[in-house]
DNA sequence: AGTTTTGAGCGAACCGTTTCGCAATTTTGG
DNA sequence: CCAAAATTGCGAAACGGTTCGCTCAAAACT
C-alpha cells in the first residue's frame, strides 16, 4: 500500500540507483533533487526501514536487558536511554530478565535472532559467560551500572567502592562510630559498595559488629525489614548506610513507622536520588548516581561500536563516574561543637 | 556469516520453496524432513526474521506506548506485557511519552515506521486524534488503562468510576462522614475516579467542601504535598480517598512524617496494590486492579486483531475488569460498637 | 583542440525469505 | 489396471531497498 521507492522511479523517470543515492545523502543533479523531492512529496513516500535493513544488514534497534523493569532505578535508566537512543534514530528492545539468569539468558538469544545491532545491559548475572553468543555474532555490548567478574565488556557506572567510601567517610568525620550497612551482597555494585563501606571503617579503626552488616537482595524489603530490626537493637547503631535506592526507601518507611526519627535518634545516608528528595523531609544524605551522563555515555559508546565495524580489540573501554554526595539533615553530628538536637 | 536458506538447500540438495515450507509447519517427505533437520542442526541455521517480515510484512513487534516508563504502575504493566508478548513470540518496542502529548504523537510516527504489527498504548493524550496515522496504515490499537474521550478503539482497563465509587463506600459504611480526595483530573481514569468518589459522596447526602477536592497531575507528589494540607486542615477530614498508586504512596509519606497515624487520627484508603502493601503497616486499604490479567487480555485483542487481517470494523471491544477491595486496618470504624483505638 | 579528470546516472545483481503456479509422483477408488 | 484426486517438490518471481561497475557527458587541464 505505502509507496515505494519504485513508485518514485515511475514518477521521475530515475533509476532506482539514483533515487536510493539520493536517499542516502549522495549528490544528484539540482534539477533531479527537485524531481525527487516532488515525488516525495506527493507519494507520501517514506523509506522502509526493515527493507533497507536486508541489504545493509542493521536494524536501527538496540536491544536492552534490565535485571527488572519493575524497578524505579531501572524506569529511570531506561528514561534517558530511550531519549538518548532516539536522538540516533535508534529504537530500543527491552527485555526483562525477572532477576533470573535463566530468563537473561534467553532473552539475549531473543534479541540476536531479532538482529539488534547493539546491546545494552544492566545484568543479573554476575558472570559474563552467557554474553558468549553475542560475541560470536560481533553484536556490540555495553555493560551499564553492573559488570562481570570474569568477562570483560565496555562498562559504564560509578566507582561503586569509592561511593560507599567516602559516604561512609561523612558519617565518620559527624563522629559516628557504631555504623550499619544495608545493602545487596549478591551483584556487582552492592558488593563493592559493601567493600567501600567496610574499606571506611577499617580504615577509622571502626569495628563492624555482625549485626551491623545486613546484606541480602537488592529490594525494598531488605531495607524494611533489616532497618527495624537496627532500630531495635540493644546496641542500636547511631547511624545507617543505605546501599541502593529500593533499599533506601525501605529504610525510610521503617523509621518513619517506627518512634524514632533521623537525625535524631539515627542517622542515614542513602543511595540514588531518585523521587526521596523531592519527598522525604527532613532531607537525607544522598550518594547520586549521574543517571543522564551515565545513559548517553553508554549509548554514545555503543553508536561508536556500531559504527566502527571492527571488534573492540583489546581496547575496551570502562567509564566510570564520579558520584555527588548531596546534602541533607539527617547526620547527626555526634562531635565538634554544635548542639545536633537543634536541627 | 550466519548460515542462510541457501547453505540449507546445498547442503540438501532440495529446492528453497521445500525448505522453507518446512520452516513453516508443511508438510514434507519424511526423507527430506531429516535432512532438512541434519542440514539445520550442523549450520546452526536459524531464520533470519527481518528478511522473512520483507515478504510477510510483519516484524512480529508490537510497539508499546507509555504515557511514563518510570511510573511504577508503567513498569509493573510492562513486566507483564513483556512476559505475555514473549509466549507469542513477539517482541516490543516501548517508546516513552515523557508525559507530553507532543512526545507522544512524534512516538507513534516512530514506531509506525518500524513497522511494528500492533500498538499497545497507555496514553497520555486525552483525544485520540493523534492516532489518526495508525488507523490509517491500518495497524491494530490496543488501549490500556485510558481511553479516550473521542475515538474509539479496543479497550482494556477497570471501570474506574465503579473502583472509586465501591472504594468511598467502605469509608462511608464505616461510619466516615468527612471524606476527602486526593487523585489526578488530567487523564482518563483519574476523572472517572473523581466521579466514582462524588457520586459516593451525594448518594449518601454527605458534602464535599472545596478543600476536600485535591485534584492535580498524577504524581508522588499530588499526594504528598495534599495530604500534608489536608492534615493541617482546621476541619481536618476523618479519611482521604486516594486516587492512585504514585499518589497514594506521598499520601502515606506525609501522614508518616507527621505526628498522626492511621487508623486512629485519619483514615485512609489507596489505590493499586504495587508494593505497598509489603512494606507498610498497618495494612491499607487498597483498590487493586488485576494488572496481570489486564495485560495478558490486552495483548490476547492484540494478537487476536493482528491474525485477523481485518479492521475489527464497528465491532471494537472494551473490556473492563473489576476490582478486588484488599482490606487493610487503615479505617476507623465510627458508627457501630466497636472501638476503634483497639486495632 | 585534444586528452584527462570528475561527476552523475544506469542496469543488474543481491540481501534472505515466502509464495504462486505448475509438474511430477503417489494414493485412492471404481 | 487405469483415471482422478491428492500430495509433494520445484523454479521463478516477488518483497523494497542498496551497491558495484560501467557508460557518458561536462569540466578541467595541457
Amino acid at each position: 500500500m505505502p509507496a515505494t521507492i519504485r513508485d518514485i522511479k515511475n514518477k521521475t523517470g530515475l533509476s532506482l540507483a539514483t533515487i536510493s543515492k539520493y536517499l542516502n545523502g549522495g549528490n544528484v543533479l539540482p534539477r533531479n533533487r527537485q524531481l525527487i523531492e516532488a515525488a516525495i512529496e506527493e507519494l507520501h513516500y517514506e523509506v522502509n526501514e526493515i527493507a533497507r535493513g536486508l541489504v545493509t544488514n542493521q536494524t536501527k534497534l538496540v536491544g536492552v536487558m534490565v535485571y527488572d523493569i519493575e524497578s524505579l532505578f531501572v524506569g529511570n535508566m531506561l528514561h534517558y536511554i530511550g531519549a538518548e537512543l532516539r536522538r540516533h534514530g535508534y529504537g530500543f528492545l527491552i527485555c526483562d530478565s525477572f532477576n533470573d539468569e535463566e530468563v537473561e539468558t534467553q532473552n539475549l538469544q531473543f534479541l540476536l535472532k531479532k538482529k539488534v545491532d547493539g546491546l545494552l545491559v544492566i545484568p543479573v548475572n554476575r558472570s559474563g559467560k552467557f554474553m558468549e553468543p553475542a560475541k560470536k555474532v560481533g553484536v556490540p555490548v555495553v555493560l551499564l551500572d553492573r559488570a562481570f567478574y570474569d568477562e570483560e565488556f565496555d562498562f559504564v557506572g560509578i566507582d561503586n567502592r569509592m561511593a560507599a567510601y567516602r559516604a561512609v567517610k561523612v558519617l565518620i568525620e559527624n563522629g559516628h562510630e557504631r555504623i550499619a550497612v544495608i545493602t545487596s551482597n549478591v551483584e556487582y555494585s552492592g558488593i563493592y559498595r559493601l567493600e567501600g563501606y567496610l574499606e571506611a571503617m577499617k580504615e577509622a579503626g571502626l569495628s563492624v559488629p555482625e549485626e551491623y552488616r545486613r546484606l541480602g537482595k537488592h529490594s525494598f524489603e531488605l531495607g524494611y525489614k533489616n532497618m527495624k530490626e537496627l532500630l531495635a537493637l540493644q546496641e542500636r547503631p547511631t547511624a545507617v548506610f543505605l546501599g541502593n535506592y529500593e533499599t533506601t526507601l525501605g529504610g525510610i518507611m521503617a523509621v518513619n513507622e517506627s518512634e524514632l526519627s533521623w537525625p535524631k535518634d539515627i542517622s542515614i545516608f542513602g543511595f540514588d536520588d531518585l523521587i526521596m528528595s523531592r519527598v522525604v523531609r527532613p532531607k537525607i544524605w544522598i550518594a547520586r548516581q549521574p543517571m543522564e551522563q551515565m545513559c548517553a555515555k553508554a549509548v554514545d559508546i555503543l553508536m561508536e561500536r556500531i559504527g566502527s565495524k571492527q571488534t573492540p580489540e583489546e581496547q575496551i573501554m570502562k567509564v566510570t563516574f564520579g558520584i555527588q554526595l548531596r546534602e541533607g539533615e539527617s547526620i547527626r553530628r555526634l562531635n565538634g561543637r554544635e548542639n545536633p538536637s537543634g536541627d
